[in-house]
DNA sequence: GGTTTTTACTTGACGGATCAAGTATCGGCC
DNA sequence: GGCCGATACTTGATCCGTCAAGTAAAAACC
């Protein structure tokens, strides 16, 4: 008889978990929304969310050409088919630039300007921080061994896309 | 000189991440918005979104007397700061009952309805296979792993709250 | 027993997310 | 070179999430 976990007290449940699995999956959800409104925390002061903030980087790391609407959409971290909104918002705060490719007329290109190169600046340190306070506690060793469990997690899901049927027969 | 990790190829990630806490940060994040989205799509084409479905399962495990707004929103796996309106749409699908209490006419008690129940116990199955689908690579001692490297993650984000102080001095 | 504080929502306003349908453009194919 | 399918968004409608301010009831205080 094992005492209550600590997932179950912090939703307060009273009945144990079903299974390892359905506390795994809780327990995975919980943590990342914890984390996400930690990290948000950081960046929302600073007149961004989370999302754009992930744009901005994205942009940073791109090379000079530019880089069209849906591949920024393919490289967040979160899925966001709002991307065109998200980013026009980036553009009204003028922390990126967009200009219609000369070669291939249907796509957009974008480009993080100079402002927003220096907001991504002032926020390095804090997000660097962020990122050591989240994994902190695990040590070198555990952070490997936790990138490879959820490596594992993931290659499942995808390995799996037609899991449930019940999507396509609408 | 290590191969680019499975986050890296997935995000499409030129650069090595600066710092296995980064990697591992991002990795979490990754992992649980796809997850998020795979049990999305379980409960989804029941006409219902996920948080919904939270609420659901929390009062199916209340006891009778049913459960104060506030109370259900401290349960829930994502933070809900919108729980009326979210209660308001599942009253609306007659999926969930509320009444003012008697005792304390501030709280508003919530009970699931007899057609919210069994909207549940048609899902119970599919979602018991889904998170057994998303732990299915670990095998148990690594769920197991999991659930504990997790609890360290939350544990050290809930002592380290003051870690910023940006946000209190608004 | 009246005032202040706290609690438990409720409401309004607005930004963000999601899905479906539309438009412009490009690349192949005859 | 004209049509067809695919690509890359764009737009509209609707819902959801979030924050701030408001209201009503209970609890604490004097």
């Amino acid at each position: 008889m094992t005492r209550a976990s600590q997932v179950q007290r912090e939703i307060r449940q009273r009945r144990p978990f079903k299974s390892r699995a359905q506390e795994g999956t809780v327990g995975l959800l919980l943590t990342a929304d914890r984390v996400r409104r930690f990290l948000a925390r950081i960046v929302e002061p600073h007149g961004i969310t989370l999302q754009q903030y992930n744009v901005l980087r994205i942009l940073r790391g791109a090379a000079d050409a530019g880089l069209p609407t849906l591949d920024i959409a393919e490289r967040m971290i979160e899925e966001a088919p709002g991307i065109t909104r998200l980013i026009e918002r980036l553009e009204k705060k003028r922390l990126v630039r967009r200009r219609r490719c000369p070669t291939d007329r249907r796509q957009v290109l974008c480009w993080i300007t100079t402002e927003g190169r220096d907001l991504l600046a002032r926020l390095d340190g804090s997000m660097s921080e962020g990122d050591a306070a989240v994994m902190g506690s695990l040590g070198d060793a555990g952070v490997e061994t936790l990138i490879r469990m959820l490596d594992d997690v993931r290659t499942r899901l995808i390995s799996s896309p037609g899991f449930l049927a019940t999507k396509g027969e609408h």
